[in-house]
DNA sequence: TTGTAAGCGTTATCAT
DNA sequence: ATGATAACGCTTACAA
């Protein structure tokens, strides 16, 4: 009932050794003859101990923690099964590691000081940036910082960070061409923030597969990657292009968002028009029609990110050419 | 370009006061004259200064950290926009508090060990819980370590744990009085885990309310909170309860099951089984028809809970009553 | 292989 | 109000 942890000196002085010893015994066990790695290993188990995180620190200079930066302006988007599936790829590609996981939100309307200060002051080890802005400011300060660091999307600057990314414009092009097979030729696009990476490729991949079909690109209207947002763009898509026959929605929740303007108005899909969204994170199977869509692998992509973050940590050469996915359609009822 | 981070003794040196004094003038400035927290706040700035937590803690025997514990044991539910608030809520209530969020995930298929050691070994300040299962021996374990923590959700034990909770059997009441209200009289539900405790009240509530009004509250099938465990367990209850012509889901994911169940099956909603659900966390509004559900304040909710936390953490009196929330009854077009 | 000893950067105690 | 000085618990030369 003693209340207080046990300490390095409780555990050398119960295994009688040397503090150095104990702590070379714990720390991976070079130079430890067998008999007294033995007695360390009874004695911290038997103390329950568990090493002191900051004095550690202190002396190693490692806090032993990375950050998961979302400096997401928006608060709508943290509906997004997305995050979701970050949270878990990072939790997971983490097993074994010893390593806390910080979140890092941005808060409602706040700017991006507080996210970069934190990181530059020596807080976290490492960080993995998902739902990065162009705006965010978070490459510059992460580079100012020198701090280890890998995005999940491609980043906008030059060619100095570690990402790690999905193919968007692969999987664009996937869910146009699936459009245009089924036998649409006039097709719209309802894009995400332009101010995002996935944004912007999805919409290059809808571009450059309707010009290489000899198809008008003029059907665009930005959105949110909101379910509310992709409806509103969906009514103002529709009113200005009355004849679409197929809309790309570049996730699937705007995609749902678009499947009820289409329902309110009466149209019937896909017959009258046939959709494709991006992502299937859960949502694409619940729609009525089941949503065609393009399977997004984020958890993959994420365990990638914090396995290249840990090998970064730990001194490895990392290859600064980073790890693409592809996509793969998954075929649904709605296009 | 010093790389190095600035220490405590170089801002004494700049602001030309001891390092005892730049010490307390940096955390509240206690006992320090005017001009000296001026240079020292000066020269803090200059240097971009931050402290060092590492050796703050070793000394405070704080960490400044908080761990938000999701002992969640099925990977499914992190689908769940409940998490998705729950991180938002605890977020949000940190502003301003300068503490650390750490993520504490259950690994798949993983025992409880993991998380009950990691809370013991005095790696954080304090806990909040959301999520709780009965199984996942969390309440011993945060008792035994006395470490400071709130559940969002109330907790099995006897009530030495603080929470913070939405009225779950009131909310289960709402949405059954609702069916009732619009002429149901064979009224079904469709659980949660029963091994929670939003799943045990939520029934609880349904039953009392069909009690109340004479009516039989046999038509019963434990679930899971996910959609598609959802549309499952709807085609258990209709095949063993044909006479059905109302169900109360929950919680709106599996609500989202048995709409899609229900249509398969030809039955109009809400003209042959009306059906509400619980949360309306973003769910309800995309599904066809809307649905009528109760408004769950999850982010209030966790808000609450933050702010307890940090009560407790500033050893301020914290009464042993827990804050619990009224959910309210949202009308859509499925009941 | 082991132990001794010197810090890591901070806060807290206690004179002044 | 201020400034020496002693911890806090750990890792890591360096010496044995």
């Amino acid at each position: 009932m003693s209340g207080a942890q046990p300490t390095l000196d409780d555990v050398a002085r119960e295994a009688s050794v040397s503090r150095s010893t104990a702590s070379r015994a714990i720390n991976g066990g070079e130079r430890v003859s067998p008999e007294a790695q033995a007695a360390v290993d009874d004695a911290v188990a038997r103390l329950g101990y568990s090493p002191n995180r900051a004095a550690r620190s202190l002396v190693t200079r490692r806090t032993d923690s990375i950050a998961l930066v979302v400096p997401e302006p928006d608060t709508l988007v943290l509906t997004d099964p997305f995050l979701t599936g970050v949270i878990r790829g990072v939790s997971d590609g983490l097993v074994g590691a010893d390593l806390q996981l910080v979140l890092l939100l941005n808060r409602v309307d706040e700017g991006p000081g507080r996210l970069a200060r934190y990181l530059a002051s020596g807080h976290v080890d490492g960080a993995i940036v998902a739902s990065h802005h162009r705006r965010d400011q978070l490459e510059s300060a992460l580079a100012r910082a020198q701090l280890p660091a890998v995005f999940v999307g491609r980043p906008f600057g030059d060619a100095t960070h570690h990402y790690v990314d999905v193919d968007n414009v692969a999987g664009a092009r996937l869910a146009t061409q699936r459009l245009i097979d089924s036998g649409r030729r006039r097709i719209g696009t309802i894009t995400g923030p332009l101010d995002m990476p996935a944004g912007i490729d999805r919409l290059q991949g809808w571009r450059d597969t309707l010009r290489e079909h000899g198809l008008r690109d003029d059907a665009v209207v930005e959105c949110d990657f909101t379910a509310s947002g992709g409806a509103a763009a969906a009514s103002r898509l529709l009113d200005a292009h009355p004849d679409l026959d197929g809309i790309f929605a570049a996730s699937d929740l705007m995609a749902e968002g678009v499947l009820r303007t289409l329902h309110s108005r009466g149209a019937r899909v896909p017959d009258d028009v046939a959709l494709v969204g991006f992502d299937d994170l859960g949502i694409a199977q619940h729609t009525s029609p089941r949503l065609t869509t393009v399977h997004n692998p984020v958890i993959r992509t994420t365990m990638a990110a914090t396995a290249a973050l840990l090998a970064l940590l730990a001194g490895a050469p990392v290859p600064t050419t980073p790890q693409i996915f592809t996509p793969t359609l998954i075929e649904g009822e709605s296009a």
